[in-house]
DNA sequence: CGGATGATTGATATATCTCAAGAGTAGTGG
DNA sequence: CCACTACTCTTGAGATATATCAATCATCCG
């Protein structure tokens, strides 16, 4: 197994995961290590190489963009995700590093010749594929047909389920946003400022509080169940 | 290669149609044709046989919904197109069918098995689902960012491709809508109104008409694209 | 022909956006 | 360590796109 796998701090939960020592000789022979700092576009809509990558720490984002500049989160990928599209001529859409970000990347090509190779990291990626789909599925009823109080109900509900699982620690009911409102507004839909309007009602109401501006505690996690599905 | 096989129309345009003859006997045996009647619900959402399909002919929609029954349209699916999820201990959105249907059904563990015997047929689904992803992704920047008249617009022009590739006998300029005016809404995440209103200013426009109400006729499609970008 | 279902059109209400100002917060450099 | 600058966030007032409610009009089918 290469100096790279050795101490990779996702190896379990990744892909890679499926595969074991022996397996992982070539993937880890293919595996390049790179930073990127906040801010910087790892992925552009259109590129034509189409990077694939494990994330290793940090949270990027995947966005929809139209030609006038508006802008639609359309997924947000953190340590372990998988980052990219096999078979794909071209990306689709946009990544971006929302805090500095450790990648483990693979070049398309090569990639693709370990999903030939190894039919449990195919079938792994088959699977987060459908999982992938359904989230995007369920958000897909959250934009359309959901007020911004539960939408905001509801990211913040999902949010902390996501991080409660992360945070292997136990449920906090305290956990840090790893966006701006003005990522979460993008996430959401809604602009800026609605956000900023419903987290304040929230507050008000007594259901969550907000420690800093980035941390988030939920008082009242059945209200804003309730909220997230009928407001 | 069983009987079920030899005369389906949609053999090589499905999920099949990556495996020969020989391949497909045990998927044929376990294949079963079923019909549906308009307006029959053919999975609903929490059912925990959750059955895998092709589509033979007829349109059905993949609808997710809230508890007070607002829904959203998050899928369509046509002739040839595969329907189900494989690994799912319970299926998570009601599947419906919009017109008279058939499919070609298989139990999920039975499919499940035939995913595991034909590397083909599941790297064929991974493609798939990979599409079907970033489909959904570019519906929710429609669905979180785009306005009334350019979700409208950016409907027609989507559907317009969808069945000119399906009709190969070329480029019509008119074509049939497979859905109501409800349906489309429940699509955009819009009221039917509003659907109904923006139709009318199309066709106010002279980008389009309607011969009879199910059918559209797209005079001007550069004007429609425009409009499904930037309006 | 008549009833049911779906579609259009109109009038009004309202949630969310837009524009604008001010208040926190964080990072930088003296 | 403080002050300066640049962001980001919050709050307010007003504008507007879309929803809601209601009536009429087509279309289909028995």
């Amino acid at each position: 197994m290469g100096q790279v796998c050795a101490h990779c701090g996702v190896r379990d939960r990744s892909l890679c995961g499926s595969l074991n020592d022996t397996e992982l000789e070539t993937l880890s022979r293919l595996g390049r290590r790179r930073r990127f700092a906040r801010g910087e576009v790892v992925v552009w809509s259109g590129d034509e190489a189409s990077l694939c990558a494990n994330v290793l720490s940090g949270v990027l984002k995947i966005t929809a963009s139209t030609e006038d500049g508006r802008e639609q989160i359309v997924g947000l990928l953190y340590p372990a995700d998988f980052l990219g599209q096999p078979y794909a001529p071209s990306a689709d859409f946009t990544i971006t590093a929302l805090s500095d970000v450790e990648l483990c990347t693979f070049p398309q090509k090569g990639f693709e010749r370990e999903l030939d190779d190894h039919p449990r990291l195919e079938r792994l990626l088959l699977q987060r594929t459908l999982d992938e789909l359904n989230h995007s599925r369920a958000w897909m009823l959250l934009l359309g047909r959901k007020s911004a109080q539960e939408k905001v109900a509801s990211f913040l509900f999902d949010m902390a389920r996501r991080l409660d699982r992360a945070n292997c620690a136990g449920r906090t009911d305290t956990f840090e946003l790893p966006i701006t409102r003005g990522e979460m507004a993008d996430v959401l839909g809604l602009t800026i400022e609605t956000v900023s309007r419903q987290l304040t009602k929230l507050k008000a109401a007594g259901i969550i509080a907000t420690p800093t501006v980035r941390e988030i505690t939920i008082h009242n996690p059945a209200a804003l169940a309730a909220l997230a599905e009928a407001a």
